[in-house]
RNA sequence: GCGCCUAUAGCUCAGUUGGAUAGAGCACCGGAUUUCUAAUCCGGCGGUCCCAGGUUCAAGUCCUGGUGGGCGCACCA
């Protein structure tokens, strides 16, 4: 595909003088016009000539120099649309020798791209908010992977700050009324909850949670220390269960309480610059230069304890040191955007020239129907009880429509999880979400489901194809690429897709990923209504069983860069 | 009050660095299966692209000012 377009480019480069990688190439507005498009209307003023003018003439000049590409004026725009035989055949070999990996690049270099995604507080269940984070960052990972970078994906677990000293004051005083080994999360909620119903009566004990973390901030190997190591032990297991779940893995689980013993250090390098000063008796760095009336970042409290901030600047200096990365992504909710503009303001102000690489992921907020989520006021969606019931809706479609199907339980967690996984990565990611039931339980039009069974099609066409012989390895039957001029659609999609991976990582965004396998699905599915694969003359199903494998093959890579599985029957 | 984000069909959303007639899905109506999975496909219905100015040969897209919604704004994370 891109061969077919660096062509164009450097034949309109010569006919004009305009530098090749200045002409921009677009897609037609309809298919039947062709495959690239060239609006001439930039070269008017230099050329003093009319767009269309300048079209017509264009494609005469450019049909004298192409072998399987013809140029056609339309008004303003030079079409440009390729032999189908080479189009297709350079497509499908592509794709099919791409296999999982297509689309693959070396622009990465092997530089290395921190991402820091999910980061769950320990103590607390992951809710349908923990969801978006946890997926957005590993299909993140996945995507500078394939195009040659070395991610690093780190999960910043949130495992220290002062509402542990809340926590471990509950349990020091509550901790025999409920099981924590039998499970912990909930037991564990219960006492935070209950932390913050009596506290509001009790001044003791907001003070002995102060008190408790002051004890766990100073290194003191005891008691509270020890109540601290064994919830965050318990969590993880809880929250491992869920990663496995979805697909998802870590680099490096680091909480927050890593990053312990370099606070000190933080605070004196940025000290050392000159740019912190005291404030009602904190420690802040001012930031009204990079922005008007922006909020200064607070660094140290008046009783000495550090900040949320002062451990993601330790954190910062620590993974800079570490990884010196090429991009550090912080795939954290837009409500923390104030935060992570603050900590790029000290890193502007300590004129750190590795500022610029530091990026906020921010992505959009779920809601529910009844208001924002609160774990503490009961309104919330855990993300175990989501995906159960998307599984087991799954489970009754699959008794529905294909009663025979084996491993019927496989397949119905792949579809169930997949549908709630493509389904928040569908949509850009800054957008709100609302979340719904029924829309996350839909299998139909544009979801996970969707994707999946069009793949789940193509290989069902490869099964039957082997049975009956028909396959390319079994007829060694000389493909008719010339045939499938009808498939353009599918096609073209298909040679889209290198630079759909490209243009998700520079941005950060998934959806762009998305977007184009539900676009891909279309074109599958529209051309399948209309064509037979099987039982054709043997060069033009050999061709188009190529195109079925190839636009599967394709889908496969997609959904696996997602993290959504690919069942071959469902 | 201030700052940031957002606004496209009844609902949920796409719409490349400004370019041809603004596209999907859901819902609603009507069709398609003796043959490769109907979790599909085809057709119909549905739009002052929030409003008002501006820049441009060209604005859903860029700029300015409004309006609605979301988020945030000092010792929580």
């Amino acid at each position: 595909m891109k061969r077919f377009a660096d062509e164009i480019r450097a034949a309109i480069a010569a006919a004009t003088g305009i530098d090749a990688s200045e002409v921009r190439l677009e897609k037609p507005r309809d298919i039947a016009m062709g495959d690239f498009a060239f609006p001439c209307f930039a070269l008017a003023k230099t050329l003093r000539q009319a767009p269309p003018a300048i079209a017509a003439d264009l494609a005469g000049k450019l049909n004298g120099s192409f072998s399987k590409i013809e140029a056609v004026a339309t008004g303003p725009y030079l079409n440009f649309k390729v032999e189908v035989a080479a189009l297709s055949q350079a497509i499908i070999e592509s794709a099919i020798e791409g296999g999982l990996s297509y689309g693959k690049s070396d622009e990465g270099g092997g530089r290395k791209v921190v991402i820091d995604f999910s980061s769950p507080n320990i103590a607390k269940p992951m809710h349908v908010g923990h969801l978006r984070s946890t997926i957005l960052g590993a299909a993140l990972h996945r995507m500078h992977a394939l195009l040659g970078y070395e991610p690093v994906g780190i999960n910043h677990i949130g495992d220290w700050g002062s509402q542990f000293g809340k926590l471990v004051a509950a349990i020091a005083r509550w901790g025999d009324t409920v099981d924590i080994d039998a499970d912990p999360i909930p037991a564990l909620l219960a006492l935070y909850v209950r932390f913050h119903d009596e506290a509001e009566g009790d001044p003791t004990l907001e003070e002995e949670a102060r008190a408790a973390f002051r004890e766990l901030e100073s290194g003191v190997d005891g008691e509270v220390r020890s109540t601290w190591r064994k919830i965050t032990e318990l969590s993880l297991a809880e929250f491992n269960k869920t990663y496995e779940r979805l697909g998802v893995e870590f680099d490096l689980v680091r909480g927050e309480a890593w990053y312990e013993d370099k606070l000190e250090a933080t605070l004196e390098r940025i000290q050392a610059s000159g740019i912190t000063e005291e404030s009602d008796g904190a420690t802040i760095v001012d930031l009204s230069s990079i922005r008007k009336k922006m909020a200064p970042c607070l660094l140290k409290k008046t009783d000495g304890t550090t900040l949320y901030a002062t451990r993601d600047m330790a954190a910062l200096f620590s993974r800079q040191a570490e990884f010196d990365f090429h991009r550090l992504l912080w795939v954290v909710g837009s409500d923390q955007k104030l935060h992570f503009e603050q900590l790029k303001g000290v890193l502007k102000r300590m004129e750190l020239p590795w500022e610029p690489a530091c990026e906020h992921v921010a992505f959009g907020m779920m809601r529910l129907p009844e208001g924002k989520l609160s774990t503490r006021a009961g309104k919330v969606v855990f993300l175990g009880d989501v995906l159960d019931r998307a599984v087991e809706e799954a489970r009754k479609t699959i008794a529905e429509k294909n009663p025979n199907l084996p491993n019927a339980g496989a397949v119905a967690e792949q579809v169930g999880v997949g549908a709630i996984v493509f389904n928040d990565l569908k949509r850009e990611r800054i957008k709100d979400v609302l979340f719904q039931w029924e829309e996350v339980l839909s299998f139909e039009g544009e979801t996970g489901p969707y994707v999946q069974y069009t793949f789940a099609r193509t290989r069902s066409i490869l099964r039957k194809a082997k049975a009956a012989g028909e396959d390319t390895a079994t007829t060694k039957v000389a493909p008719d690429w010339a045939a499938l001029e009808d498939a353009r659609g599918v096609l073209l999609a298909m040679g889209r897709y290198p630079e759909a991976i490209r243009t998700a990582a520079a941005d950060a965004e998934p959806s762009h990923l998305t977007q184009f396998l539900l676009g891909l699905s279309r074109e599958t599915n529209s051309w399948y209504a209309n064509h037979r694969v099987l039982g054709e003359a043997p060069n033009i199903t050999a061709a188009r069983l190529a195109l079925v494998e190839a636009a599967g093959s394709v889908i496969e890579a997609g959904l696996t860069m997602l993290g959504v599985a690919s069942p071959s029957e469902m």
